[in-house]
DNA sequence: TATGTTTATACGCAATGGCGCATATAGTAT
DNA sequence: ATACTATATGCGCCATTGCGTATAAACATA
């Protein structure tokens, strides 16, 4: 599994299909983080401002992790190696 | 190039070491995307309050990419197939 | 339809970002 | 040491977060 995220609003959809997967509820990920639920719906709609440390905290719950690459990686964007 | 970052401060160094390897000053990137030095400066430093837009801008400048994968990846970590 | 659950919004509040602007501090030379 | 460049900090300002709390709106599903 492996996204790229190019805006705020593709890293909720990210976040929110994760936790559907995992089928969370936004409360439930929250307690888990001690984040609002308000909190977890604004990442996931897309807020421009949120936080770097609250992106950090709902991707530990979701057990994802962030990385940085040359935007180069010419793009098997969805293909993408698995392993 | 594939880095992990598990933290705001991470996400700094990341940045810092490209934008050195782009030779580009705080002052020179914050041209190209509208953000005052003082706020890269702040982003590098690793204020975990950055604001995924400042992050995502930021990224444009530098060319490069941000990815969100299931931590999973059972850690080539540092190893990171090229390309 | 009606009930229960989940997500989006709202209010007031404290805290902080990012802005322009300016300056101090650090780093790199000569 | 001096001069120059680059990065870190500071101030006042306004905007927005995330908080607690509460409610509204959207989705299910009986």
């Amino acid at each position: 599994m492996t996204q790229i995220a190019r805006t705020p609003k593709q890293i909720g959809e990210i976040v929110r299909r994760r936790r559907q997967t995992l089928k969370q509820t936004q409360v439930q990920m929250g307690k888990q983080v001690r984040l609002r639920q308000a909190t977890i719906s604004k990442l996931e709609t897309g807020e421009p401002g949120t936080r770097l440390s609250t992106l950090f905290d709902v991707l530990t719950a979701l057990d994802l992790e962030l990385v940085i690459r040359s935007r180069s990686k010419s793009s098997s964007h969805d293909i993408e190696e698995n392993f």
